[in-house]
DNA sequence: AACGTGGCATGCCACGTTGCAACATGAGGA
DNA sequence: TCCTCATGTTGCAACGTGGCATGCCACGTT
């Protein structure tokens, strides 16, 4: 059981008040005296009560990032950047999964933890706009991801229409003519999925070619690897997966099965997590800029709680082009 | 602003004191009283607060798990079940990054923030044994990976002796006869490392083949790349990563510089990551049987919350071979 | 000598909750 | 009739902190 104020006080011959104050460091107090009331402070190994201040104050220093599930590695990477810049806001991170169910992303966004929380940074998937506007909690929130709520949230995002076609353009520019994309997820809300479909057609068109789409349950590798395995009986030459799990997954199966990539197949992804810099090949993707991701996410929820009535914005972050060996066989 | 117990309370005309034992469940309280309360709290939309519960109750509900990265799949993938998990026991997580260094553990174990959680459960690289022991804070700790700290503290494991003699034993019964372990990490106190090179030596030893060892800084995938570069000089034919990390890394770098896998060199890992299984060729492992370890892990601090004078455990979990093409040439 | 000023220090209170002990009520037994 | 007991219900106190207003003192000014 640790020291609290007044223990601290009574051993430095001072009020609660006046140690506050040196914990603190802001008010009044003179030099001797501080010093006094630090040396008892080191002695008794005291530090500030955590629940206290919260309920005196009303802030916790925890920030919650839910998101889907922590260990897929792009949501895993995010998660470092933001655990080790959230420091510099004197915010610990919290978090919680939801594997993508929208009932668990509405009792999070809602309510239950949310109490203890100071904001929330969420990477929504099944919850519709409606949802997203119409919960009733006060704790800021900033969301991940494409989503169109009315322009009512806070969103950070990068241009997911620019970064499909940029990516697709650049299959076409490689020589690819039959460019079929995996990754739509037809049952869920989450826009992002529609919004790197949408630059895949805008691409296609532009060079009058046809698409190809193989829907998806979830993101996961294996979810890839069942997409091409399908697609391995007809004869695309590229294949465009948003996300690197899924192109891990399919390029597995393609390399299993004996295709050469990029010879004869090239495989793309989208986000730029680090397995697909050490796949072999190694995997062209789209890399969102992350550190700009978290940094974002971080100030802008600040911000609204600096000034909750401020208007809504939707923060778009830069990403490049990796063009690794497979799709251009460079390696 | 939520609506706090007093104004339940006056809503429902009853004391303060009654919608508490509404709320939590247990006292006794009318069952027709129960039910006009409820309504109330229902209409108010009342959620309890935390930061007073956990004033007055010195519980939190928060588990903090700390350890060097939560970007490395392994950390990714035993956080995703931590979290999961700790729903049962009514525990959110919150995540610590150190990045192995060892003043940021020191600090993290004794205070700042543990003082808002209800225990810690840690993955210590930096620490020396007598660092852990010599801790002040009294929050319950829980360390994952072998840490010999005399037997003082509670820690979940695998045997990674046996674990990684057995992955050797593994590699010489497939015909290899030069095979290195990349993985040794000299600089760190953490033990993981050391009991697995102990495996290694030890199956050596009984087969009378000679060890090889390449030392790394770190167990990302660019150290088992540069691991592997320092290699294709000389002519091993397996090697052996302590971490599958450091395997993904290895192997691109041979396959990259066209040596067959496993035909020319059988590449193995260590952990059972999901990357492993699809990369190409798929990865030989040891797996831990993770959701065992997060388990235990939360189990342990459980007892450990319940009866703080018990005597510390050491909780093995079980482990598998998966052998895949890395080493068998089976696809 | 009286007054004003500014630097320090302090006491009181409230944040929302729950443990504790006490109290009200009505039923049942001596 | 009085006492006991079980069932419901209540008020008080305390967890540790920070905002607010005020008190105290020394010093400089009028």
């Amino acid at each position: 059981m640790s020291a609290n104020l007044r223990q601290v006080a009574e051993r430095a011959g001072v009020s609660v008040r006046t140690v506050s104050n040196v914990v603190s460091g802001f008010a009044l107090v003179a030099p001797e005296t501080r010093e006094r009331v630090q040396r008892v402070i080191d002695e008794l190994g005291y530090k500030p009560n955590a629940a206290a201040r919260h309920l005196r104050g009303g802030r916790s220093g925890l920030v919650a990032l839910v998101l889907p599930e922590i260990a897929s590695p792009y949501f895993g990477e995010l998660a470092g950047l933001l655990a080790d810049r959230a420091g510099a806001y004197a915010w610990t991170l919290l978090v919680q999964q939801t594997g993508g169910d929208a009932a668990r992303e509405r009792e999070l966004l809602d309510g239950v933890r949310s109490q203890t929380v100071d904001g929330l940074i969420m990477s929504p998937w099944g919850l519709s706009p409606s949802d997203l506007t119409r919960r009733t909690d006060s704790a800021p929130l900033v969301l991940l991801g494409e989503q169109d709520a009315g322009g009512l949230l806070d969103h950070v995002a990068i241009d997911n229409v620019a970064a499909a076609a940029d990516l697709t353009r650049h299959l076409i520019e490689t020589g690819r003519r039959r460019i079929a994309a995996i990754g739509l997820q037809p049952h869920l809300v989450n826009g992002t999925a529609a919004r790197r479909a949408e630059g895949y057609h805008r691409a296609l068109a532009e060079a009058g070619l046809p698409a190809r789409e193989i829907p998806v349950r979830r993101l996961h590798r294996a979810d890839g690897a069942a997409a091409m395995t399908e697609l391995l009986e007809s004869d695309v030459d590229a294949v465009f997966c948003f996300s690197d799990q899924l192109a891990l997954g399919a390029l597995h199966v393609a390399v299993a099965s004996g295709r050469q990539v990029p010879a004869d197949l090239a495989v793309a992804g989208f986000d730029d997590i680090e397995d697909g810099r050490f796949a072999n090949p190694a995997l062209t993707t789209v890399a969102p800029d992350k550190p700009a991701i978290a940094d974002a996410a971080l100030t802008c929820l600040a911000d609204r709680l600096a000034n909750p009535g401020a208007p809504s914005r939707r923060l778009v972050v830069p990403h490049r082009l990796e063009i690794r060996a497979s799709t251009t066989g460079r390696s």
